[in-house]
DNA sequence: GGAATAGCAGACCGACCGTTCTCAAATCAA
DNA sequence: TTGATTTGAGAACGGTCGGTCTGCTATTCC
């Protein structure tokens, strides 16, 4: 998984991804037939490993503010956490693989819904007039908003100068209950 | 261009490139040296050719909340004219290809830069109080969405879908004129 | 204990990679 | 016209790619 994360599809070998899990090639073969098929398991397994922490931010409680800036926040922490593996293997990796294999678009365009969905249903859950607009509306503009701090991620950014985009972007998508605006 | 483009750095063999450019390898290597250097080159022709149409959006008179949806709309149409062609060739191309090489990496990052700034003197013309907050504050928000509606543009998403996203975010960054809220 | 199975490391395959070279055709200078 | 230079198409290079196959070792099961 991070190699690929690191490299990218084209740029990770499979002798250096046997390599670096310790198993043989042959095994790689027998377990996932082919390198789509172990690309597609690395990504299975990012999705079972690092985006559930992710995802458990948008559940806490909490003003909705808090709870989507909280959200940003994760996503820019698993985009910076590991130099090594800038971004996101999904926003980042996957996507470019995207572009000439149909089969692996729609295998990211799945996961890109699966977290959109999962954005929608928490935004449903804060009460009305809390949010700066319909929760169908705001779902794929916080969506985007995290993509492309993935983006960012992988270019090296330092978590620093993103997070205060998470704070702004938060800001703006809630009323603010605090009476500092307006 | 459009075969890194489509397929990515890896993706695009040099034999392919030539032939898709009708130029011969010697002269490939001549003029650009290696393959990166051919790659940059694409890179340069996709900043003069593709980028200014979004970037003289920006400069277009008008309300905020009409330019800021109008650079949307120009994003999504760089990212989704050509189905074979999906995407931004910097923020999903270059993106992944800055994973492993630091020079692409430095290259990736002025290239965002290069958007951020524009966006950014685009948000200062405005008349204080049309922003819902300050430009400093609000530009990275703006690039971080435009990029991740690139993303969702190389997953094949339809422009349709894309555009609502732009006219809500464009509303949540401005202080609406119409008394259509609050 | 002994037969059968499974997993291991690494050799091996043809294809294609990025890159360089060859050499004939074309261009240019004088 | 002639000699020097640049360009053309493509062969050739070593290396690596994704993928397969081969023995050897360990384990398992009766």
């Amino acid at each position: 998984m991070k190699l690929f994360w690191a490299e990218g599809y084209d740029g990770a070998s499979v002798a250096r991804l046997s390599q670096a899990m310790g198993v043989p090639k042959a095994s790689l073969y027998r377990d996932h037939g082919d390198k789509r098929g172990l690309f597609m398991a690395a990504i299975d397994r990012y999705a079972r490993l690092r985006v559930p922490a992710v995802l458990r931010v948008l559940e806490r409680p909490g003003p909705p503010a808090k709870v989507l800036e909280g959200f940003l926040l994760a996503v820019i922490d698993l985009g910076t956490a590991d130099p090594r593996t800038p971004g996101c293997l999904v926003a980042c990796v996957l996507a470019e693989a995207a572009g000439a294999d149909l089969g692996l678009r729609q295998e990211f365009r799945r996961r890109l819904h699966q977290m959109d969905d999962a954005i929608l249903t928490c935004l449903r859950r804060f009460p009305p007039g809390t949010l700066a607009t319909a929760p169908e509306a705001l779902a794929p503009v916080v969506a985007a908003t995290a993509r492309g701090l993935m983006t960012q991620a992988r270019a090296g950014e330092k978590p620093i100068a993103l997070q205060s985009v998470a704070r702004t972007a938060a800001m703006l998508w809630c009323n603010d209950p605090s009476p500092s605006r307006e």
